[in-house]
RNA sequence: GCCGACGUGGUGAAAUUGGUAUACACGCCAGCCUUAGGAGCUGGUGGGGCAACCCUUGAGAGUUCGAGUCUCUCCGUCGGCACCA
């Protein structure tokens, strides 16, 4: 049988079809992220995480589950529409060749989806809805306007989020970001940050992404202190989250962005001075601002704060190249106890002073340690620093008006638009006055205009279609234009595991219903590099539909209950795939060549799923031997005819149990190895009979992996329907434990014998037998036996003097 | 700098609660089959040693009858964050 021809069998019996409304126990939505469909096709990246999704979802099936199992297109992105820039051929055409191309490779490796389900989100059926999100969003005022120093690329011609910003590059163009004051749209994620926080603590996901969205998050407690500058109007408020030290600070730094920066100096000596220093900090990149190792730049503004823990003492106040305007207030109280103020003090030879006594310590500044006496720190000179002492502090500060528990966090506001063509343009239309107003509902889906010009030229480009002006004026009158932005395609990506549920809806996003039944996602599979973008935008979107009553409360806060990652896959010389590099493996080849089992298998044999691992071309030949192995011995049983008819042998047992125990536990590839193994034992077979029932259990098993073959296998064997329907075959589990194992004899640690004995035989036969065996009685001849410790099953170890 | 993960043969890697280290696969070696094989099959394969034996999970120490696994120190690789107050 051709594999086209078993895909076919799977289309017409829609095995894989989800059923409409399932008995919510039996429920299991297993989802893969769904890929951009680039110009380049399939990455052997991709079928590693949609193989392990694949044998999950047959595998839950097979045991009886209702299992809605999707695949769509992130579809919206900048590559198609710089391919459009570079050969004029439109981003709707190549995106839609590219999906094909998607489509057909990843049908060919036999994954089961529901293709009935399948979304598009560059389809206007699909982006009405996500333009209708933004309108939610909008009017519960999470989706708002404003201008803002943002993030800019000059090679991609649009601004970025925070989170696709990495060192100071763009993600994409590797291009240095720079700083631009823009009118832009932002989603008020940080209205979520502690729920963000939070219910981290309530999901099945790796830990190290929950660490980098705790990070990111950045939540920081500590306290703010108010400061009045010294013959002036004027307050600078400080955070601070080292409160132990403020006893020691003696001067402030203010962020040149800081908006008091101007009335501080205005008409004094310095005011020259200082303006320049802020006209130069002004356009420098986020790289350029950001680098650690760069020197510390400021300028003294002729101003002095009062202390408040100190009223006598005024502290001068500097502008400082490593004040950063979007962290705490954009003022900081510095001391000698941290080594970036210290080393700005050295600089300027601002006076300093130290308030921890150290014993056996040159280093005088540490603001990280917790530890020492403070001296010279009012009321709590001669205390241990302790996490209690702090917390009394802070007390104290509150208590005399001094300071305030504050909270800040990392974390900004989402930036959504983007000043490109290929996305979803933001529903929003401005009245002559320049007034914002949303569009209305019934406009929706508001369409991509096609009459535009879509080279860069640092303005959106829908601003130079006409059709697009026309529109707005004939819906809303003279003189009103759209919104000529286009959202983030993070936005359309945030929100598709919905439509999935019920994705032909004209009326709604999703029924309420559907949502109810298939929600929250069982197990989502897919890459680590979406650990701060999508995996934490789609958890904020869950938050806020659901408190919008557009997610049913029943399902739960988080979208995603249970998250594995697959580790990259390196090219066979140890390094990234990269074309530059020529060491990029095509799909299409190995299936030309091998066979889709072959590299769906060998993608799950490589190592640990959520490993980095590199692609070896020869080690594809094993699995290759295995598959061909099966199929040459399950023939040679259908050939001989004859069936043993007697208990089932054990081997099977222990093989379903393992297998199962591993695919839950994502262990693919001690999953396949136990497989081989099972093989290789051949306990099925015997003087030339065979053991069917075994035969077709160990096909079952290994049909979840290799559906082609066993299909194929299943149906030689006899059997009239797909082995995709079949039910996963069950396990004694007393069958599957030996009767018999094998002990080893330890002489003070160090295994020197084995020897055979009934499964959990008693202590004292077990030793009986071990001191009884010809190498244990050479090792301990002339030796006197001071212990013996038994471990049933595994180990006789015979301590001698 | 801070946080986290990892380090096992020539290679990818196995190893329930601490209990026979190197399963499975690749590669390599030998043999069989073959006109031939970049096919298939069988056997061998951690290192040292003629052998008895000894050594071996990045290095060193510790706990234990027993450590790849637990604790500490160090080294290395990878990932995240980073003038973050």
């Amino acid at each position: 049988m051709k594999p086209e021809e078993i895909h076919q069998k799977w289309q017409e019996s829609n095995v894989f079809t989800a059923p409409e409304y399932p008995e919510t126990a039996q429920k299991r939505y297993v989802l893969d992220m769904f890929p951009y469909p680039s110009a380049q096709g399939l990455h052997v990246g991709h079928p590693e995480g949609y193989t392990a999704t694949d044998i999950f979802a047959r595998y839950l099936r097979m045991k009886g589950k209702s299992v809605l199992h999707p695949m769509g297109w992130d579809a919206f992105g900048l590559p198609a529409e710089n391919y459009a820039i570079k050969t004029g051929v439109h981003p709707d055409t190549s995106t839609h060749d590219n999906i094909n191309n998607f489509r057909r490779q990843i049908q060919s490796l036999g994954f089961s989806y529901d293709w009935s389900r399948e979304v598009d989100t560059s389809s206007p059926e699909y982006y009405r809805w996500t333009q209708w999100m933004f309108l939610q969003m909008y009017k519960h005022g999470l989706a708002y306007r404003k201008k803002a120093k943002v993030n800019w690329c000059n090679t991609c011609q649009t601004v970025l989020a925070n989170e696709q910003v990495e060192d100071g590059l763009c993600e994409r163009s590797k291009d240095p970001v720079v700083q631009k004051d823009l009118e832009q749209w932002f989603f008020k994620i940080t209205d979520y940050a502690d729920q963000l926080l939070n219910d981290l603590d309530t999901i099945d996901w790796p830990e190290r992404i929950k660490l980098m969205q705790r990070n990111w998050i950045g939540k920081k407690e500590g306290v703010t202190v108010a400061h009045t500058v010294a013959d002036m109007d004027i307050t600078l408020n400080t955070f601070s989250a080292y409160a132990a030290w403020l006893f020691a600070d003696t001067f402030i730094v203010i962020a040149p962005e800081h908006p008091a920066v101007a009335e501080l100096v205005k008409g004094t000596e310095y005011e020259k001075e200082v303006m320049e220093f802020v006209s130069q900090m002004k356009n420098r990149s986020t790289a350029e601002r950001g680098d650690a190792d760069k020197e510390k730049l400021g300028v003294f503004t002729g101003r002095y704060a009062i202390d408040p823990l100190n009223p006598e003492s005024r502290m001068p106040i500097w502008l400082a190249n490593f004040a950063l305007m979007d962290f705490g207030t954009g003022v900081i109280r510095c001391s000698a106890h941290d080594v970036r103020d210290y080393e700005f003090a050295q600089k300027y030879q601002i006076a300093t002073r130290e308030v921890v006594s150290r014993t056996e310590t040159s280093m005088p500044v540490n603001a990280h340690e917790n530890s020492g006496v403070l001296t010279d720190s009012g009321p709590f000179t001669g205390c241990s620093i302790n996490a209690a002492l702090i917390s009394e502090m802070i007390d104290w500060m509150v208590a005399q008006g001094i300071a305030e528990r504050t909270t800040t966090y990392r974390l900004r506001d989402w930036l959504i638009s983007r000043q490109r063509y290929w996305g979803a343009p933001i529903p929003v239309v401005y009245d002559p006055e320049g007034n914002i107003h949303a569009v209305k509902e019934e406009y929706l889906p508001l369409l991509l205009p096609t009459d535009v010009d879509y080279r860069p030229k640092g303005t959106s480009p829908l601003g130079s279609s006409e059709s697009y002006k026309a529109l707005a004026e004939k819906l809303y009158g003279k003189g009103w234009h759209f919104e000529i932005d286009t959202m983030d395609t993070f936005v359309c990506s945030s929100w598709y595991y919905l439509r999935y549920c019920d994705p032909n809806n004209t009326k709604e996003f999703a029924s309420q219903e559907s949502l109810k039944v298939w929600l929250p996602v069982d197990m989502y599979v897919g890459g680590a590099e979406h650990a701060v973008l999508h995996l934490l935008y789609a958890r904020f979107f869950h938050k806020a539909l659901q408190d919008f009553g557009l997610i049913p409360k029943s399902v739960g806060r988080e979208p995603f209950k249970a998250l594995r990652n697959q580790g990259m896959i390196l090219g066979p010389d140890h390094q990234k795939m990269s074309k530059s590099r020529g060491n990029v493996i095509n799909p299409d080849e190995v299936v030309n060549q091998y066979g889709a089992d072959t590299l769906r298998m060998y993608e799950m044999f490589m190592g640990p799923f959520d490993e980095v691992k590199p692609w070896d071309t020869a080690s594809i030949k094993g699995i290759k031997k295995f598959l061909d192995r099966v199929s040459a011995i399950v023939r040679e049983a259908v050939a001989a005819g004859k069936e043993k008819h007697q208990l089932e042998s054990r081997g099977i047992h222990a093989l379903i149990q393992g297998v199962q125990r591993d695919i839950e536990a994502f262990r693919f590839n001690t999953a396949i190895s136990k497989m081989m193994i099972y093989l290789n034992d051949a306990d099925f077979v015997k003087d030339g009979m065979y053991d069917m029932h075994a035969l077709k259990k160990f096909v079952a098993v290994l049909s979840v992996f290799a559906p082609f073959t066993c299909e194929e296998l299943w149906f030689e064997m006899g059997e009239s329907g797909l082995v995709a329907q079949a039910a996963w075959p069950e396990f004694d589990p007393a069958l599957a434990e030996k009767a018999e194992v094998t002990m080893a004899v330890q002489i003070n640690g160090k295994t020197r014998a084995t020897f055979v004995i009934a499964k959990d035989a008693s202590q004292d036969d077990a030793q009986t037998q071990a001191l009884t065996l010809s190498e244990t009685k050479k090792w301990t001849e002339g030796k006197q036996i001071k212990k013996v410790i038994v471990v049933p099953n595994k180990i006789v170890n015979v301590i001698v003097a």
